[in-house]
Parts: C-alpha cells; sequence; structure tokens
DNA sequence: TAAAAATTTAATTATTTAAATATATAGTAT
DNA sequence: ATACTATATATTTAAATAATTAAATTTTTA
C-alpha cells in the first residue's frame, strides 16, 4: 500500500491518471499532454504500472495504457480497511497518555519500545468492510 | 491531497499514525517507539500536522498527539471523489485512443496538449458520494 | 531505415536524518 | 521575585539518501 502512496504523491503521475479516465492513451499521447520527455513519462508509467494503477497493451510499435480499475478500487479497499484499522470510522476518543498521571514516565524508564512496536510490524490487512461501491 | 498521499508515502509516519490508535501519545514516547531520533520524529510529526492526519495538544512541557480523525475521514471522502472522477466506481470501458485507427496520428500532428491539459487543470473536487461510514 | 518505447547514465532536486542549537516550560535554589 | 537547572520539543544546518529528469543508448516493430 505504501508503494501505492508513493505513486499517488507526484502531480504528474496524477495528471496521467486524469487522462486516462474513460479513455486509453499511447504513450506518445501521453508524452504530448503531460509535456515532459519520453524517458520521463516512461519512468513514471512503470511506477504507476508498478503499483498496479494502470495497466498496459503492447500493439504494433504502440503501447496503450488504461486505468487498472480493479486495482484502484482493490487500493481503496485496503485504504478502508487501514482506516478501519485505525479506528477512524468509531467515535471513540482516543486513551489518555499515561505522562498525562507521571510527566516524568519517559525519563524515568525509557519506556520499551518493543510494547508499541508490536502493534506496528504486522500488517495483516484483512478486507471486513464494505465491498466497494460498483 | 497529493501532501497527504506524501505524507503517507514513508513508512515511519505510517507507523507512527498506527501508534495513535485509540491512544494519545506525547511525543517522547512516539521517540522512544519508532526508535528514530527526536529532529526525525519532530520533522515526521510536522508533516503528518500539516497534512491534516493528527491533532496535537501542548500541555506543559509535552505535547501530546492524537489522529485527526475528521481529517482522514475528509480525505478519505475526498479519494472517494477522485476515484469517482476516473469513473473507477462505473464499468464503462475506456474509448479507444485515436492512435488504433491511424498509428501515425502521432508523427504527423504533434498532439495539441491544451486539449487534455485542460482536464487536468481543474481540481475541483465535490463531495458527492457517500458520506462515510461513522 | 524509421518510429515508439524502454533502459541506462548522469545531473539536478527533494527527502530524510542526525548533530547542534534554540525555545519553552517546570522545578529549585537563591 | 530572579536566576539557575533540567526536560521536552522545535528549528537550523549539513550530510546522506532517494526521486526526478533529460540526454544518450538500446530494443522492438513496421
Amino acid at each position: 500500500m505504501i508503494n501505492i502512496f508513493k505513486a499517488l504523491g507526484d502531480s504528474h503521475r496524477l495528471n496521467i491518471l486524469k487522462l486516462l479516465t474513460c479513455q486509453e492513451m499511447g504513450a506518445c499521447e501521453i508524452i504530448q499532454a503531460i509535456g515532459l520527455s519520453q524517458p520521463a513519462i516512461a519512468h513514471h508509467l512503470k511506477i504507476l504500472k508498478q503499483a498496479g494503477l494502470i495497466n498496459s497493451e503492447k500493439e504494433g510499435k504502440i503501447v496503450f495504457y488504461t486505468l487498472n480499475k480493479d486495482g484502484i478500487r482493490e487500493f481503496y479497499k485496503q485504504l478502508d480497511c487501514f482506516l478501519d484499522e485505525l479506528s477512524c470510522f468509531s467515535c471513540s476518543l482516543p486513551k489518555p497518555s499515561q505522562l498525562r498521571q507521571n510527566p516524568n514516565l519517559c525519563t524515568e524508564m525509557g519506556f520499551d519500545p518493543e510494547v508499541c512496536e508490536k502493534m506496528i510490524d504486522e500488517e495483516k490487512i484483512i478486507i471486513k468492510r464494505r465491498g466497494g461501491k460498483q
């Protein structure tokens, strides 16, 4: 999922995705529309492809690109699930930090990081909410 | 929206968000949990704050951080809207490129970029679909 | 040949990071 | 009160790393 965020964190790449709304485009068309050099566009297309956001189909000399709607929807589901893990869809208030009770906690004991890291490490994303609009 | 994608495109920052699930944390706790230097954490917290993904509240010496659930849900809505603009939730097939009819189109006329850029420039995002789970 | 696209290379630019410094707050001793 | 000390966080600076890009090269296809 992080590679998708990285792929989406660039305006040129977002513009390429917008270009592909409702239409397929040859790479040379995309080059003209975006206004970067051919190798730069090829690079961005590669990143979008690897992130699963676009499809490519070679037809003779030309490579045609389209949105990978399934891939994008899958990302949307994963994000939905991730936000659910953060309990962003619940109204529960955050538990107050222990530092509220004892402001010197940080100094006294160097806060065992393991406790926190345990919940971080595993990125087990299970699709459990809403199946997409369709 | 692009700044949110950039903010989310870093594993340390994603881990900070996960840490803040269900609990507020002081900056010193976050430093211990993530295991980066204090200035590095301060930098990441700033990026998350500017992206509207977290809140901060200063209480004496300590700054407490929590998830900005409203901000995150707002991002989710914007993303939903963006994907809708890409017609990711419809089943329509992409229109074939003009290059299919005339493979030399790219060479013949250098493809006027204006046509494509017109639809790119304006990023007018209107919340029109689903209001979030809640 | 020639055109379309990918890859490699090198230069530029942006991001990430730690070290050093600065600011703010709280406590303690004048 | 005022100064001194320590702690928590932010900011600045500089170094390392990663991302972006154009120029040159290569591959593929007509």
